[in-house]
DNA sequence: GAGCGACTATACGAATCTGCTATAATGGAC
DNA sequence: GTCCATTATAGCAGATTCGTATAGTCGCTC
């Protein structure tokens, strides 16, 4: 049974003469009619009575009629489907990602490209780096986003550095300086990540070697967390200057010297291949963080 | 986009090498690899990456597949129908009847006949004779039985002829008689079918014509009904042996001179071809109708 | 690295299918 | 009878299908 011939079937059953269908469909009468022909032969079913020249279709076609349909529909779903995913309207993404970046810039991204696929599912994960770095092991996401550093390579990985920027409250004398040291900050109240953090490790580090006292008031797990404690005047702080910009809208920022290194990187797995929407979705993600 | 193109991307997503799906399919494997490529020709999408002689599917290729395997299910199921339709397992049968008939003998014989056939839809509408001749006329039934006369010929008839049978009670005197006549049943109550029944009609005439007196004691719109008081032990009656046979079990039958005729007839819509199952059923009927 | 095994891709040819034009056949309307 | 609308058949060109033969790729083993 070929399609061709449930269509020519449909639009016989819908039209009434093979004339019509013909002129349908695009094509003869006479094609109608051994297309016809060869589906009765093939079904076995006597579909229309051939009386004096016309057609009139049996209760068995009637009958038959609502499953060619039917199958016909199926078929030409898939070949929408087909156009949708081809076009990148239709499709998921699985995306795990570190909590800093999935709460602001992630989704943003993604609404921005989810907006002309009607039909594309998305699922966000939100866990520390630790974990998202096991999630994408899994294969189960098609695509992640976690701090470095990397424990174990498991996955195919694209790395952005960026250097942190000093974060001031508002109206903060410290705000006149270009640039800020660790001497500045010299027993100045500051926020800072947690201890496990590289970051932290690296502050310091800075600290030490510029002889300057590090006042930690505040350890927080999250940027955005310390960027609301700063914006509070409780104390300044250093975040990177592009995931957690929109956390530092109203603060002043200035550059920070020595070089403070926070690295994120976009996990793929490495068994599956990525799909055109992860592909497409990465592309964006990446001129993102880019800044 | 093919059926079989479908079939091939079934058998190789579900058995993962185009070597095995061949063998599955019982084609060779270019045969296979010409189909895929096809499909993805046709359908714009890259299912399938050749990473060192081996096939892996895409993610593309597994939301596709979803669809691809609903279109070929279909189209399955439509072939699976069409041989259940050619072999008359599956169709459906709307009758209507008279309620003499439909009360006993036609469900009797459509059970008969639905008994190897899994998917067979019955409906039974029951009117009198003459709402059942009128809607014989609207195409809306494959089949119809009711009493003649016809008033108008709307529809293919196949007439039933029958002679009617007098029933006594149990152990009725008159049981000794081989055959009964209007003489034998002077003065005896007895139950009949209502005035303008055709049977009414003719035993008024048969009474007279042989000068005795017809006692009627009860008028009932069914044969069933009289046969119930007949067994009752209300009076004698008038019957067709046939149709109302099986109200008659425990009854003294005899026959009745002179001939009181009962007619009925096998209506079928004249615009519509009856169906295969139509056709089927009829036979059976016809033969139950003989007696 | 050569050989082997498992796999896929391409070339080519035969058979089949598709769908066209031309034409025949049928039946209804006038 | 003639015209008109319809379906069916024949014959042909082109496309599709699917086989065989063959080449290419990769991983494994020795």
């Amino acid at each position: 049974m070929r399609l061709r011939q449930l269509e020519c079937f449909r639009a016989l059953m819908l039209h009434g003469t093979m004339t019509r269908a013909a002129e349908l469909l695009g094509m003869s009468q006479p094609g109608i009619s051994t297309m016809i022909a060869g589906l009765e032969h093939e079904t076995g079913l006597n579909l229309f009575l051939r009386r004096g020249g016309r057609l009139q279709p049996t209760p068995e076609a009637k009958l038959f009629y609502v499953e060619a349909a039917r199958a016909l529909e199926a078929a030409e779903n898939a070949s929408r489907v087909a156009a949708e995913i081809r076009s990148g309207r239709r499709g998921h993404l699985a995306i795990a990602a570190y909590p800093s970046i999935s709460i602001n810039l992630l989704p943003r991204l993604l609404a921005q490209f989810a907006s002309n696929k009607p039909e594309l599912q998305i699922k966000i994960i939100t866990r520390n780096s630790a974990t998202v770095r096991e999630l994408i092991s899994t294969q189960q996401f098609d695509l992640a986003v976690a701090e470095l550093p990397q424990d174990y390579p498991t996955s195919h990985m694209e790395v952005f550095s960026y250097e942190c920027v000093c974060m001031l409250p508002h109206a903060h004398p410290l705000a006149k300086l270009k640039q800020i040291t660790p001497d500045d900050l010299d027993g100045v109240p500051f926020v800072t990540l947690f201890r496990g953090d590289p970051i932290y490790q690296q502050l310091a580090s800075a600290f030490s070697e510029y002889g300057a006292r590090w006042n930690v008031v505040a350890e927080t797990e999250f940027f955005s967390t310390a960027c609301q404690l700063v914006a509070e005047g409780r104390g300044v702080g250093i975040v990177d200057p592009v995931v957690s910009k929109p956390f530092t809208e109203g603060l002043t920022i200035r550059p920070f010297k020595p070089k403070i290194q926070y690295q994120i990187a976009i996990l793929s797995p490495t068994h599956e291949a990525p799909s055109q929407m992860a592909q497409d979705f990465a592309k964006l993600l990446r001129r993102g963080l880019r800044g």
